[in-house]
RNA sequence: CGCGGGGUGGAGCAGUUCGGUAGCUCGCCGGGCUCAUAACCCGGAGGUCGUAGGUUCAAAUCCUGCCCCCGCAA
């Protein structure tokens, strides 16, 4: 059976390898097109552009499945089209183009998470428990029929990054169970929940905005959004009038009052003894693990605290 | 030429305005105290202050070029 491959970044372009690998015979790949990137802008070519070219795969560079793609993957001979994070709606005409249509691995329990962000919203949101699925593409946004569903529990202190390292392993052991029941023809797609793809929120794409941390929220949830925001778009606050991420902390139990002890309970405050601690809302505390002042490079907490060791008190607001 | 911050012993920083051979909080090595310790005390090693050149009796500090890292904006 050949395919036809659509993605575009870090994780699509693993998926891709993989299938390779495997010995699925790929006949097209569609990524999107070079993207300038970085300060110096400096124009590259995405993830799976990279990995096809590597693998010698026949490449269509497009944001979006205009007629000349139309007619390359209708002329690539393929029956089934696999799309990995491509980051563009495909319309009914091109579902239509293969014969066993097309199939999209997401990182989520469907119908739980649909849109652009899956893995972001699962570990804001404080879920336990996520997964990938693969289903059939319709014109709706990850509403289509699913094929296959592999759940996995959110490890504690776990970051969308590393997560969706996770999940892209899940989704290519998933892809590679699924794809001969599908040659086979006896894969038996079951309709999503319509009621409840009415009801549950979508995870749409974050902005830097939604990393903003307002330190009257509760540490949990606080953590949560750290652990959600790294490695895009990451989460700041603001520390002397400059954007300071925070890459990594953790909540700890309401029961650590040791080191509430002779320090404010204003949030946002720091306190810095063996560890660096801040003050949240609730009276509750975020033990910061790594952090990135402006213009500095990723740094340990404490390293951080050291450098500040002259000042008499640092908050973040 | 989009705006801005920064490159100082292994780490994070101060010192640069008002030039005069390097400091802080840690780490590391050795010794001491202690039942013991990440605690405390004493001692020690480790730095071409990004790089090239200029000014000067003297440059981390002033001037010029270059390299590298990063935040914001795209």
């Amino acid at each position: 059976m050949n395919l036809v491959f659509a993605g575009t970044p870090q994780n699509a372009a693993a998926t891709l390898k993989a299938l390779h690998i495997s010995g699925s015979n790929i006949s097209l790949v569609i990524t999107r097109p070079d993207a300038a990137l970085g300060r110096k802008k400096i124009v590259t070519p995405s993830p799976v552009a990279q990995v096809a070219d590597d693998l010698g795969l026949p490449l269509i560079k497009t944001s979006s499945i205009d007629s000349q793609t139309l007619d390359a993957i209708r002329a690539s001979g393929a029956q089934l089209g696999v799309v990995v994070a491509y980051g563009a709606f495909l319309d009914s005409t091109s579902l239509n183009a293969l014969d066993k249509g097309w199939l999209n691995v997401h990182y989520s329990l469907l119908p739980h998470w649909r849109g652009a962000a899956p893995v972001q919203h699962a570990i804001l949101a404080g879920d336990r428990e996520t997964g990938v699925t693969v289903f059939k593409l319709d014109e709706g946004m990850d509403t289509g029929p699913v094929f296959l569903q592999v759940p996995t529990s959110i490890e504690p202190g776990e970051n969308s990054g590393r997560l969706l390292h996770r999940l892209t392993q899940l989704g290519i052991s998933a892809l590679l169970e699924l794809l001969p029941q599908i040659e086979a023809g006896i894969a038996q797609p079951k309709a999503q929940d319509q009621s409840l793809l009415k009801q549950l929120p979508l995870a749409n794409k974050l902005s830097r905005n939604d990393g903003a941390i307002d330190w009257s929220e509760t540490a949990p949830r606080i953590e949560n959004r750290v652990l959600a925001m790294n490695p895009e778009p990451m989460a700041w606050t603001n520390f002397e009038n400059e954007t300071f991420r925070i890459l990594d902390a953790r909540s700890l139990g309401a029961t650590d009052w040791s080191a509430l002890a002779e320090s404010s309970t204003v949030p946002g405050s720091v306190t810095v003894n063996e560890r660096v601690i801040v003050h949240c809302g609730g009276g509750t505390l975020l033990e910061l693990k790594e952090v990135q002042p402006a213009g500095k490079i990723p740094m340990s907490a404490i390293s951080w605290a050291r450098g500040q060791n002259s000042k008499a008190t640092v908050q973040f607001n």
